[in-house]
DNA sequence: TCAACCTGGTAGG
DNA sequence: CCTACCAGGTTGA
């Protein structure tokens, strides 16, 4: 036995994560999580999407984490238990980054300043955006809780909707309607 | 090398 | 309150 081809085909899981909110996809890799996908019109995965060698040690075991902490942020609680994630696809910087995100509470929020001080980078404040934006397990790495100064949402890849959506879920004073305008 | 980014702060109306 | 503009770190092509 050797690698055969494991340079370009990390062979990926797909499961199905429903919730009262939709249908959101789970990406497995054999090292855990690595991905969660937004609801979508018309998911493609509804089923298993396996693709050459044999998953992690219990596939099934992630996916019901995942299912229960997914469930759990959604209701605006935070997860008991999260499934392993699979963050090897980022940078060191944006590890850091999504690693402080995991630090914030539910009903809590901070700033892309706040968070660029905490990393010991103040002038990385557009940096940690791209971070969250390139983060590829939302809800779980709640990139929701981080707004812009002044208590703004800024923006939000999957869609604003979204962000105020989980954020009123778990009791954040959204912006009054005087000042947002994005 | 270059442009794009889920920003922040300042200046002006 | 709102627009305009510049400074700025990191990333991916």
């Amino acid at each position: 036995m050797r690698a055969e081809s494991q340079t370009k085909s990390p062979a990926i899981w797909v499961l199905p994560v429903p919730t009262p909110d939709g249908e959101f996809a789970a990406h497995y890799s054999n090292c855990g999580l690595c991905a969660l996908d937004f609801p979508a019109r018309k998911p493609p995965a509804s089923g298993v999407k396996a693709s050459g060698p044999p998953p992690g040690p219990d596939l099934h075991a992630w996916h019901q984490a995942t299912v229960a902490a997914v469930a759990a942020v959604l209701q605006g609680r935070s997860p008991a238990q999260l499934p392993p994630l699979d963050l090897s696809r980022g940078t060191d910087f944006q590890r850091s980054v999504w690693k402080s995100l995991q630090a914030i509470p539910p009903g809590r929020t901070r700033s892309y300043g706040e968070i660029a001080g905490q990393l010991g980078r103040p002038k990385a404040v557009r940096a940690v955006g791209g971070a969250c934006g390139a983060n590829p397990i939302p809800v779980l790495i709640p990139c929701h809780r981080v707004l812009a100064a002044n208590q703004r949402l800024g923006g939000f890849s999957g869609g604003l909707p979204w962000k105020q959506k989980l954020l009123s879920r778990e009791g954040t004073p959204l912006p009054p309607p005087a000042a947002p305008r994005p």
